[in-house]
DNA sequence: TCAGACCCGTCGT
DNA sequence: CGGGTCTGA
């Protein structure tokens, strides 16, 4: 669903990029993407239960084009279901059953090209075939993440954290969550990707103010999610009758959110759902705060910090329930299934891309990352801790029959087919040899690109101390089944090993080459960091002359302009960066303002202040004078407390560690936010106490079903809760439910952190198994 | 003019 | 899931 018309009402400011625009950086991949349109190549085997692993081919293609562009890939995987969702993945559920049903019934027929379009509609991506792709991954050593929930919200998290510099999707929430730069529509032939940027939005108005009127000028975050969410989201639909377009314009009319559905309902054509505004914040908190995997401290975060005054429970459980921070980390690396809780099934045991790629390894073959490229020699003495990392998914011997696998792994070489395709890369790599030769050692043919450009290797972050190098080794061979149990826990205890268990020798391996990562990892040169304000207005595009190189229909700009990777730092930096470009205005940004990496924070505090303060006089108008004629005064009513919070925020960013500072800063922050919070929710309308009530009672088994199963340990199977939720049809429409309101007869042993050694030993106790397999098989990647 | 229902393609041969 | 199209208000 996403947010319906939003990427049509941002169609002024999509630009058509080519992949060797992102030479150089990390993005962040909804994996969903394409483990769903591989899922095509192979409808008919999965739907009828025929073992394939053809889909992960296909992700890998794309995972190797990338790569092959000097793009780092970082999969995030979804996890599991958020309750907020839950209603919507029943429904799918069911239709897909339908089709499968309807699709074996023509195939018995021996109508098997209508079967075959009744198995297109029914396939679905389950954490099992995701397990698939992981092990291809782990092989190529790509990164990757299970979030914890919802992938977009842990894709937000890559990205303001400076992870990640951008994100490859094709959902337009991915803006409501606050990103930066939003890539969609891969397009794996043409090797372009159309770009959102945040930066862009107040261009909006400009460009097609007749067309549709949407205009984000002047808004904060806070009012184009409140916009997103009126119209409709995944979380929420909206009021009957409200799309984007009237959100739009009423929230310009009634600055808040409260304000519009107030006067919505005061006016009487549309009807309000009972708690609408509750459910709204809710919504809202979804988008803030979801829980999603930090892989630098390894455990569950709030997406945003969560201001602790007014937080609930309910809201708690809304946006995804902690997880104790093991069982966290193990389902961030996939050895966990995201909705069961339970040791990943391989359901392909024989599929094991990871010997394939380690043979090359040995026979000097080796990925495009230059590091293990250049050191072939290192590979042997990292056995230890790749046999480790390989630990907790059982490694099979290899067997010579791996089923796609050509000795060839890299793309440019896999597939042999691609004439034109390499054509045009040589042609990008000179042009940008030409123009810009920092951007990329453009080397003239394929294979030094592979093993001399540093900029296709891996990029070293040690500000989140997690490292990206490869863990693919030779040695596996020799390694024995081993429990994954056990497994594990060496990895825990192994040496100093960062998030998702790559070992920090890694890091010395490359350190000879470690200053061109940097170089390549920070922005080359002040100016070439990303000048948001410049390019704001499309036409206002610096480097827009030359061009002529792109070979490519549309217009791209030089990867000079893009060629450094989100840093924090580098806002305060320069001040030219918030100095807003022309006429164009720039969404303040509020509470997902990305926060300086902690390493990279020298004096942020006042340096962003600045930043801010300089936004909010140049850009932003909160005085409330008119920054347009005919458009009232939209100033975000709440600006002075988000303004306030951001500081505090970024305060808290600076001290890392849990001092006495981190300490005052909380209790600052708290205040503040905790105001804020107040301004913005605490007015709302009472709603019927028995609303409340029951929404905390939903509280009890929206998450802890979902998610803590030591609920239902010693329950009997037939009266444990319902995992599909009876759904709370929305009142007013037959539309998609809200499922807040669901009720349920569960008693929540609270919230809190779900304890492995009841998970285990829940396991062990497969009573529940059917009730645990009925969830594995309703299970499905939204 | 807008919301919303509906259908389509998504892969790859 | 987005996109396009048609329809009804």
């Amino acid at each position: 669903m996403g947010i319906q018309g939003l990427l049509s009402a941002l169609k002024s400011i999509q630009t058509t990029k080519h992949l060797s625009e992102f030479s150089g950086q990390t993005i962040a991949v909804d994996a969903y993407v394409w483990l769903h349109k591989g899922v095509f190549t192979c409808a008919t085997e999965l739907a009828t239960g025929k073992p394939t692993t053809k889909y992960v081919t296909y992700a890998m293609e794309k995972v190797r084009l990338l790569r092959y562009h000097g793009i780092e890939p970082y999969i995030v995987f979804d996890g599991g279901p958020l309750p907020a969702k839950k209603h919507t993945e029943v429904e799918r559920k069911r239709r897909r059953d339908e089709q499968r049903a309807k699709g074996n019934l023509l195939a018995s027929q021996g109508k098997h090209s209508q079967a075959r379009d009744c198995y297109l509609k029914c396939v679905d991506v389950t954490p099992q075939m995701a397990f698939q792709l992981i092990k291809a991954l782990r092989a190529e050593s790509v990164q990757y993440v299970v979030a914890p929930y919802e992938a977009d919200a842990q894709l937000a998290f890559l990205e303001r954290q400076g992870i990640v510099s951008a994100i490859l999707t094709e959902d337009s929430d991915l803006l409501v969550f606050g990103c930066k730069t939003v890539l969609l529509k891969f397009d794996s032939v043409a090797r372009t990707v159309i770009s959102i940027s945040r930066a862009d939005f107040a261009s909006v108005t400009s460009n097609s103010s007749d067309s549709n009127g949407i205009s984000l000028v002047g808004w904060s975050d806070t009012q184009f999610r409140a916009m997103a969410i009126l119209s409709g989201c995944d979380y929420l639909p909206s009021i009957p009758g409200i799309g984007l377009k009237t959100a739009c314009a009423l929230l310009r009319k009634w600055k808040t959110p409260e304000a519009v559905v107030r006067h919505v309902a005061l006016e009487g054509k549309k009807s309000v759902p009972k708690g609408y505004l509750n459910q709204f914040k809710l919504a809202d908190n979804c988008f803030l705060h979801q829980r999603v995997y930090d892989p630098s401290t390894e455990r569950l975060v709030y997406l945003t910090d969560v201001d602790p005054c007014g937080w609930d429970d309910l809201t708690e459980a809304y946006i995804g329930g902690d997880l104790e921070r093991t069982l966290a980390k193990r389902l961030a690396l996939g050895d966990i299934d995201p909705v069961t809780l339970e040791p990943m099934v391989d359901i392909n045991p024989g599929y094991n891309p990871s010997s394939r790629v380690l043979r090359n390894l040995d026979n000097g073959v080796s990925p495009s990352r230059k590091s293990q490229g250049k050191s072939k020699s290192g590979s042997k003495s990292r056995n230890e801790s790749i046999l480790n990392f390989f630990g907790p998914n059982p490694i099979i011997p290899p067997r010579p029959k791996s089923p796609t696998s050509k000795p060839k792994v890299y793309a440019g070489r896999a597939s042999g087919k691609r004439t034109l395709a390499e054509v045009m890369d040589q042609d990008v790599a000179a042009k940008k040899k030409r123009r810009t030769p920092l951007s990329a050692p453009a080397s003239p043919t394929t294979s030094s690109r592979f093993f001399v450009n540093p900029l296709v290797s891996d990029i070293r972050r040690t500000s989140s101390g997690m490292t990206i190098q490869s863990r693919t080794d030779a040695g596996l061979e020799t390694e024995n089944l081993a429990s994954s149990e056990d497994e594990v826990e060496s990895v825990h205890d192994g040496d100093s090993l960062v998030a998702h268990g790559y070992p920090v020798t890694e890091l010395e391996d490359h350190s000879s080459s470690n200053v061109e990562q940097e170089d390549g990892y920070i922005s080359p040169s002040a100016s070439m960091s990303r000048v948001e304000d410049e390019f704001s207005s499309p036409s206002n595009r610096p480097f827009a002359d030359d061009a002529d190189d792109n070979f490519g229909a549309d217009p791209v700009s030089s990867p000079v302009a893009v060629a450094s990777v989100f840093r924090p730092r580098r806002l305060s930096r320069s001040p030219s960066l918030v100095r807003a470009g022309s006429l164009d205005k720039i969404l303040v940004h509020d509470s997902p303002v990305p926060l300086p990496n902690k390493l990279s924070t020298t004096k942020p505090v006042v340096d962003l202040k600045e930043c801010l303060d300089h936004d909010a006089s140049s850009d932003i108008d909160y005085s409330g004078s008119d920054n347009e004629d005919s458009t009232p005064p939209y100033p975000s009513p709440l600006t002075p407390v988000q303004t306030d919070t951001n500081r505090v925020d970024q305060s808290e960013e600076i001290e890392d560690d849990p001092a006495e500072e981190g300490l005052r800063a909380n209790a600052l922050r708290t205040q503040a936010v905790a105001a804020g919070w107040r301004n913005r929710w605490a007015h709302e309308p009472s709603y019927p106490k028995n609303v409340q009530s029951s929404l905390k009672r939903r509280e009890t088994n929206i998450t802890p079903t979902g998610r803590h199963r030591q609920l239902r340990i010693n329950e009997d199977i037939t009266s444990a809760p319902r995992v599909t939720p009876r759904l709370a049809v929305n009142p007013i429409r037959g539309r998609k439910s809200l499922s807040f309101l669901e009720e349920t007869s569960v008693k929540s042993t609270g919230k809190g952190n779900i304890n492995v050694k009841t998970l285990d030993s829940d396991v062990e106790n497969v009573s529940h198994s059917t009730e645990v397999r009925n969830r594995l098989e309703r299970f499905c990647y939204s």
